[in-house]
DNA sequence: ATCTGGTTAAACTATGTGGTTAAACCTAAT
DNA sequence: ATTAGGTTTAACCACATAGTTTAACCAGAT
């Protein structure tokens, strides 16, 4: 009785807030954030909000979670595919850094908060609903079926997501003594998602 | 006629301040720390800590800067030495990760500070004595002299970066999903100062 | 017409925070 | 003995913030 009544507007005030709460969070992390701040961003008025989401708290951790979600499930179904193993780095690499270019806050955002308030974790990932494990036996399995050094998958992973994620968050310090302009620094991200698949085989291919 | 008194107590209290504001600034960044906490953390009171550094900005900004200075001076100094590539780059990842594992908040604080305030860089990167081109120009003849694919330096630069910084500021997700101890995650680490260089000389050496 | 739930406005509480102040204390230098 | 700088204590101010409350408003459903 009290859903899918609106037309015009294509958001609910719910998801308004998500959207401006995304918004202040990633920008300004959880302390830095004002809920006063987050009501002008969505357009509303402060006892809204609480209306809505009692707590700064309760706000944060939709907020948060729906990162942690977005972020580890977009990284774990990349993978899904039965290319050959250049391919399938090509695939995610390209994929993984696309999104984060049109999120690049969210690894940032995560990375700090959980540094905060490590604890956190565990229930946040609760509600990513991708196993890691499975994601693990299939890039073993690709791993081994070619002609590769011997590689520690997880050593593996953590690098690519290394590759791909630290120059996102290091962006300013990036531009700064590279002295890139913001169009300089977009093609040179363009062009890692060439390079990096490269380096990666490179470096655990069988000389 | 304010300097070198103290045989007893080692540090003098401008030290206690600023290796307490280190402690709490870096775990909990600008917003979320605070200056009584950072008081009780020196064992002295509010109001002397307003006597010594008059706001919090200030503090922070003594804070931040040293970080940066640190983290920086320890990155471009590593390189300066004649050996060839291969053994470089062995020094410089292993002595910069051993740096990182007993600054472990340094990185995830810098790069957390510096993406809410990115023009922030500007200022602070003043207070760092070494200049990064000096660095870039040594790495680019390294690369040169051997018989390497064409490597852009900057990327390779960056990938090393990468490499090296994101396993540390991603510690408590690492550990989740891999459910490591904090021994195995030292551990881990450990296995990477080894192997890094490997991966990397294989990543740009020609086939 | 009325009822209901979303919404606003504005005032309000309680608390925490950065920063100040004033008085007293202690100790080492003069 | 006096002075001066570092230090403590404790009270204090101004302000911002999270969260609450109340009354009124409005539109769609009944």
């Amino acid at each position: 009785m009290w859903l899918n009544l609106m037309a015009k507007k294509a958001l609910t005030t719910e998801e308004k807030i998500l959207e401006a709460a995304k918004k202040v969070f990633h920008r300004k992390g959880y302390e830095g954030a004002r809920m006063q701040e987050i009501a002008d961003e969505a357009g509303i008025n402060k006892a809204l909000l609480h209306y809505y989401f009692r707590t700064k708290e309760n706000l944060f951790d939709a907020v948060f979670k729906a990162a942690f979600r977005e972020i580890f499930t977009k990284l774990f179904t990349t993978v899904d595919s039965n290319v050959p193993l250049e391919e399938k780095l090509k695939n995610l690499i390209n994929e993984y850094i696309c999104f984060l270019q049109k999120n690049s806050y969210i690894p940032g955002f995560i990375l700090a908060e959980l540094n905060q308030n490590p604890e956190k974790i565990i229930e946040v990932f609760k509600s990513v609903p991708v196993s890691p494990s499975l994601l693990f036996e299939r890039m073993k399995k690709s791993v081994n079926d070619e002609k590769l050094e011997k590689t520690d998958v997880r050593e593996l992973f953590i690098n690519i997501l290394s590759l791909c994620i630290f120059p996102i968050i290091a962006r300013p310090m990036i531009q700064h003594i590279f002295e890139f302009s913001d169009e300089e620094f977009d093609q040179f991200i363009e062009k890692r998602k060439k390079e990096l698949p490269v380096f990666i085989m490179n470096a655990i291919r069988k000389k």
